[in-house]
DNA sequence: ACCTGAACACCGTTCAAGT
DNA sequence: ACCTGAACACCGTTCAAGT
C-alpha cells in the first residue's frame, strides 16, 4: 500500500513455517485431505519441495501444525461471564464448528493422542469441568468424557459432511441429512429394526442441537453422579 | 489333514474377497494403517495387482471391507440375558476392546459416516436404548449420543496405544501412560494448570475402566433426563 | 542460512495378454 | 471368468548445487 514501507514485496515475501501451514490450511479447506500435495504446495507458494522441507520435516508435522493452528483458534476466545455449564457448551460448541469448517481435523485429531493439539482441548474442557465444581478425584474423568464425546461426534458430523460434499457441490443439512436417510431406508428392516424407527428422526434433527443434547446427557450424568450434595457452582466473587 | 478331501491345497486356494479381506486385516494389525499396499498383498497371496482388482474395486473398498469385518466380530455375540444396562456396557466394551486391537479401525469409523458400517453400530447400541426403556422420540438423539461417545473414546486410546507401539514394542499399558504423563510434565505450567493437575490421575486411571465411567455418566444423564418418572426397564416377562 | 529443481524410491491403478 | 505382471501417473523425500 504505502511507497515507503520497509516491508518486503508481496510475491517475494519470505518463506516461513507460518505460511507454509496457511497454505497446508487451505489447500485442506478446498482440496480436501488428498489434496495437499507438496506439488499443489510448492505451486501455491511459487518454489521448490526443499525449501519447505526447511522449514517443516515432512508431510505428518505439516498436518499436525495446520490442525493445531485450527484449533487453537477455535479455542481462542475463552467463553467467559456466562455460568459453568453454558461454558462447557460453548466450548464444545466451538470445537464442533471448527471441525465442521474444516472435516479433515477430525482425522488428525483421532490419529494424534493426548499429545501436541489434544492438551489444548483438555485443558479448555477441563477447566469448564474445575468451574462446574466437580470434585478434583473426578477431574480427570469427567475431562476426557467429555472430550471423548466432543471428538466423536465432531468426527462423525464432519464424515457426514465431508461425503455429502464428495456427492455434490455445496449440498445444504437436507440434502446431506437426506442422502444418509435413503441409505438407512436401504437397510434390511429384519437387521436393522432400530435403525429403519428412527430415519425419521434423523431426517428431522438438527446436528449442532442434538451435539449439546448430548452434552447435557453428560453434564446430567455429572451431576447425577458427583454434584448432587455439592454446590452446584463455585461462588462467583 | 486328511488325504481323501476334495478341497484344493492350501497353495492353489482360489483368490476372494474374503481371503483378500482376511490379509489385509492381518497387514492392517501387523504393519499399520502404511504397511497395507498392493505389493505387501500380491506378495501375501502369491498374485497379481490385477486379481487383487478383479474381486475389490480399490483400496477404499478393501479399507471398508476390513473395517466392517472386524466390527462384525465385534458385535456377533449380542450380550443376552442381563439388564439392560449392563447390555449397554457389554456392547460398547466389545467395540472398545476390538478398536484397541485394531487400532487401525479408529480412523476408518471416523471416515466413513452412517454407512456400512455405522448403522451395524447404531442398530447394536440402538436396540439396548430402547430396552432401557428411553421414550420413543429421544431413541435418536440418546443413541447418537452413545455411539459418539464410544467411537471418540475407542479411538483416543487407540491413537494412545498406537503412538506407545511406535516408540518401541509391546509396551505395556503403564508404560504407554507414562510416556503421555511425561509430556504432560513437560507442558507450561501457566497455560496448561488444570492437565498438569491431573497428570497423576492420568497416570493411575485403567483405560476400561474410565470408559465405562464414561459410559454410567452418560446412561445417568439419560436416566435423570428420559427416565424419571417412567419404568427403569421394561417388563422383563 | 535459505532456496532450487532434478532425481529416487514407492505407491495405487490400469490394461493388454494369457489361461 | 479369472489371473499375470509390466507400465503409467503420481507422490513424499533427498540432495547436490546454487545464492
Amino acid at each position: 500500500m504505502a511507497a515507503r514501507t520497509h516491508r518486503p514485496r508481496r510475491r517475494t515475501e519470505a518463506l516461513s513455517r507460518e505460511r507454509i501451514t496457511e497454505a497446508a490450511v487451505e489447500l485442506l479447506d478446498t482440496a480436501g485431505e488428498s489434496g495437499l500435495t507438496f506439488r499443489a504446495l510448492t505451486e501455491r507458494l511459487a518454489t521448490g519441495a526443499g525449501a519447505i522441507y526447511w522449514h517443516v520435516a515432512n508431510k505428518g508435522e505439516l498436518l499436525r501444525a495446520a490442525t493445531d493452528a485450527v484449533i487453537v483458534t477455535a479455542l481462542a476466545t475463552p467463553p467467559a461471564g456466562a455460568a459453568p455449564r453454558d461454558r462447557v457448551r460453548a466450548v464444545a460448541l466451538g470445537l464442533f464448528d471448527a471441525v465442521e469448517a474444516h472435516p479433515w481435523v477430525a482425522a488428525q485429531l483421532s490419529a494424534l493422542p493426548y499429545q501436541s493439539t489434544a492438551p489444548r482441548i483438555f485443558e479448555s474442557v477441563g477447566q469448564q469441568v474445575k468451574a462446574l465444581g466437580v470434585p478434583e478425584e473426578h477431574w480427570f474423568a469427567t475431562a476426557s468424557a467429555l472430550v471423548e464425546y466432543i471428538l466423536g461426534a465432531a468426527g462423525q458430523n464432519a464424515a457426514n459432511t465431508a461425503t455429502a460434499r464428495a456427492l455434490g457441490p455445496a449440498p445444504d443439512r437436507g440434502e446431506i441429512l437426506g442422502s444418509v436417510a435413503r441409505a438407512w431406508e436401504g437397510l434390511d428392516a429384519e437387521e436393522y429394526p432400530f435403525t429403519r424407527a428412527v430415519g425419521d428422526q434423523l431426517r428431522a434433527h438438527d446436528d449442532r442441537e442434538q451435539f449439546l443434547a448430548g452434552i447435557d446427557l453428560i453434564l446430567a450424568g455429572v451431576t447425577a453422579l458427583h454434584l448432587q450434595d455439592g454446590p452446584r457452582t463455585p461462588r462467583e466473587h
